[in-house]
DNA sequence: ACCTGAACACCGTTCAAGT
DNA sequence: ACCTGAACACCGTTCAAGT
C-alpha cells in the first residue's frame, strides 16, 4: 500500500462530499486509468471514494450501468475534443474536415486505453455514440454524400471513425522490438515464413527502431487514408 | 433444469471417458456456443463434462488457458474453412482468391457470436491468428504486393480480414425493424437529425424490410470491396 | 495418474438496520 | 435521504487427501 492522495485520503480531514453518479464515474474513470480496467470492481471504486460499496448503488443501479457511465465521460470527452479541433468546413473540405475530428477522438482514447474495451462490451448503444455519428453523418452530407452513401460509410469505418482500432495480430510490443523480432523469427521462419519476410523487411525500414516495430499512429493514418479515399471516389461516381 | 443430453448424462451409463485438453475445449466452445460466452465459467464447465470444477485444472492451466483454447478450436475451424474455399489462384487473381478466403473465415464466425470478443480479449497473439495472417500474407505476395504494402493492408484490414468487425453504432437489431426504427426517430429527430435521416432514407430503400435494417453481409462486403480496392490502388501505383 | 471435497479470497448484489 | 454491516450466491483457484 503507497501512499496516494485520494479522495478517501481527503475526506478523513475534510466535512464529507455527498457521492453523486458524477463523482462515482469520475473515480471510476481515475480507477481504470490508474489500475487497469480488471481493477474497477464495486469494492474497489467504492474505496477510491472513501466509502462502502453498497453506497454506490444510491447512485447507479448496478455494475453495468457503471460501465456505461464511464463509457459517458469518456465519449463526453471526445465531444469536446472534436468540438475545439481547428478544421476546414465540411462544406469545403469533408475529408480534412472529418480526418482531424477523428484524430483528435484517437486522441482522448490514447489516454484512456481501456476504453474501446468498454465501449465493444456495451450492449445497448450509448447515446452519446449516436451523437458522435450524427456529427460524422452531418459532416458526409456537407460533403456531398447521399444518405445511402453516408450510411455505408459508417459501416466501413466502424469504431475508426472514433478513433482506435482493436488489432488481433500485434507483434508482441513489449521489450525492445529489434530483440523480440530477432528471437521471434528465428522460432517462427519456417512455419511462418511470409509474415516473418514481412516482419524482417518493416525491420530493415526503419533500422534504429525509434519508430517501435508497428507505427500505430502512421498506420492508423494510412488506413484511414485509403478509406477516406475510396468513399470520396464512391461519392464523386454518384453511387 | 430441463432435461438435454449432455456428456454428463452419456457417462452416467457408459464406462468413464477420461478428460482430457481436446474435450475440455470442445465443451467449452458448445457451451459457449448455447448458453452464451458468460455462462463459460470453470464449474458450469465442469458440469457440462459431468465432473468437478478442479478437475479441469488437470487438462488447463486455467481459465485464460480455457479462452486461448476456445478461440484455438474456433481458429482451427477457420484454417479447415479457408482451405476448403474454391477460389482463384492467388496469382491469377489476388483479390478474388483473398475475398472469397475472408467470407468463408466469415462464416465460421456467424457460428460463434462470441468469438470475435474473446479473441480481442486475448493479450497473447494466437499462433493461429499468426499462421492465418501469414496465409494473407502469401496472397498478397503472390498479388505483387511489396512487403511493406503487404504490412499496411495487415492493418487496413484488422479483423476483417478474419470476417468480423465490432461495431459500435448498430441500431438496435430487436424487434421488427420497422416498428423500433419508427419509435426510435420520433424520440431522436431533434437530436440526431442526421442519423434519423439517414435511417429514414434506409427503410425507404427496403421498404418490405426483408433484409432487416442493417444488411451485414451487404455491409461487409461492401467495406471489404472499398478496402481491397484501394490496396489496389496503391499496389499498381507501386507504393 | 487422475479426480475430489473443503476451503480461501475474491466478486456483484440484497436486505434490514442505522443516522 | 443517505449510508452501512452482515449475508447470499456466485466466481477462480489452492491444497491435502482420496482412488
Amino acid at each position: 500500500m503507497t501512499p496516494r492522495t485520494t479522495d478517501a485520503d481527503e475526506l478523513a480531514e475534510q466535512p464529507r462530499i455527498p457521492l453523486s453518479r458524477r463523482r462515482v464515474l469520475r473515480a471510476a474513470v481515475r480507477l481504470a486509468d490508474r489500475d487497469g480496467i480488471d481493477s474497477l470492481t464495486m469494492r474497489q471504486l467504492a474505496q477510491e471514494l472513501g466509502v462502502e460499496a453498497m453506497s454506490l448503488y444510491h447512485h447507479v443501479a448496478n455494475k453495468e450501468a457503471v460501465l456505461d457511465g464511464v463509457a459517458e465521460v469518456v465519449l463526453g470527452e471526445v465531444m469536446v475534443a472534436v468540438d475545439e479541433v481547428e478544421a476546414p468546413s465540411p462544406d469545403a473540405d469533408w475529408r480534412a474536415a472529418l480526418r482531424a475530428r477523428i484524430l483528435a477522438a484517437r486522441e482522448v482514447f490514447l489516454g484512456h486505453r481501456w476504453a474501446p474495451q468498454v465501449l465493444e462490451s456495451r450492449t445497448t448503444t450509448n447515446p452519446l455514440v449516436i451523437a458522435y455519428y450524427d456529427r460524422v453523418v452531418a459532416i458526409l452530407r456537407a460533403g456531398g454524400f447521399s444518405f445511402e452513401l453516408a450510411h455505408r460509410a459508417l459501416h466501413v469505418l466502424g469504431s475508426r471513425a472514433l478513433g482506435f482500432t482493436q488489432e488481433l495480430f500485434r507483434p508482441d510490443g513489449t521489450g525492445t522490438p529489434d530483440e523480440e523480432a530477432a528471437a521471434l523469427m528465428e522460432q517462427m521462419a519456417d512455419r511462418f515464413p511470409n509474415i516473418v519476410g514481412m516482419l524482417a523487411d518493416a525491420v530493415h525500414d526503419d533500422p534504429d527502431g525509434t519508430l517501435g516495430f508497428c507505427d500505430d499512429q502512421f498506420e492508423f493514418e494510412f488506413a484511414l487514408d485509403l478509406i477516406l479515399d475510396g468513399l470520396e471516389r464512391r461519392r464523386a461516381a454518384g453511387s
